[in-house]
DNA sequence: TATAATTAAATTGCATACAATTAAAAAGGA
DNA sequence: TCCTTTTTAATTGTATGCAATTTAATTATA
């Protein structure tokens, strides 16, 4: 029918749409005992690589400007896991640093990915795939803004 | 090693995360020419096909509850596309039915597909394949919920 | 060097999302 | 029938997410 592509059931953004939503809520009752969004979360797993990175790195990484990390970053500021200071070489940048207190924090989550894991519940092959395809489809998205 | 589960590059929900908004914000310069979120979008694409339903069955099929359907739903009808009534045989539902503007808007969605399809740039095999794997994925998290 | 252009963070305003609570209506049971 | 429970929307409060703008600092250029 002339109106098919506009069915719910054809698109492919929506089952991601709703992929993410409600995978993130499974997330909560275990980052609720860290006293993490899934936001912070995803914020404090590049700083327990990396340690130090400005806020445009960081934004980067998780594709999120700084409308968004500034806030989040100054929440996770107040409970006292990064620190946030001026770069004295270049002011205009803002360089994040876990603190001890935030470096901690990883042993208590060591076992989110687990448990999370265990909803999702996809066989191995299927989760690879996905993986895949995911991240090819974030490349293609990269792709296209450069045209 | 001990930590590589918290790995950011070792997560399937992340990819998901990023796609999801990634691919919502391409929708956003053939959406912004209706007038439309990307949520009121997929409220108007289930309203396309059924004409009238309860907050309850519409939440139902987005994965939304009342609070985020209510302030949505009245946007969307002060926007003239849908129309917001209690029913009178029972007055805890909310009836939603879609106005003439709101159908007539169809016509000038039904390109918005492909648009957005090109941005994609997935082969039809990857596409399908993620589809039947996002949809079982659902179906998981909705089994864990009746555990 | 003085000015223009660029860059990074912060701010503002709007629109979700969702947990938790509230209010009203309906259904079920003693 | 009266009371309890359930159901549905709406409301409240918190946390994103992002476009657009602003501010301050740096870089590039005439």
């Amino acid at each position: 029918m002339k109106y098919d592509k506009l069915k719910i059931e054809n698109q492919l953004c929506f089952p991601l749409y709703v992929c993410s939503k409600e995978i993130v809520k499974k997330y909560k009752p275990f980052l609720d005992e860290l006293d993490l969004t899934y936001t912070q979360y995803i914020t404090m797993m590049i700083l327990w690589d990396e340690k130090q990175l400005t806020v445009k790195q960081l934004g980067k990484k998780l594709f999120l400007d700084s409308g968004t990390m500034t806030p989040l970053l100054k929440k996770l500021e107040s409970k006292g896991y990064v620190k946030r200071n001026r770069d004295i070489n270049d002011e205009r940048n803002v360089i994040i640093t876990i603190t001890e207190k935030g470096i901690k924090l990883r042993n208590s989550a060591i076992t989110i990915p687990e448990k999370v894991g265990k909803c999702i519940n996809l066989s191995v092959e299927e989760a690879q795939l996905l993986y895949k395809i995911l991240y090819s489809l974030i490349n293609n998205l990269e792709d296209d803004e450069n045209e």
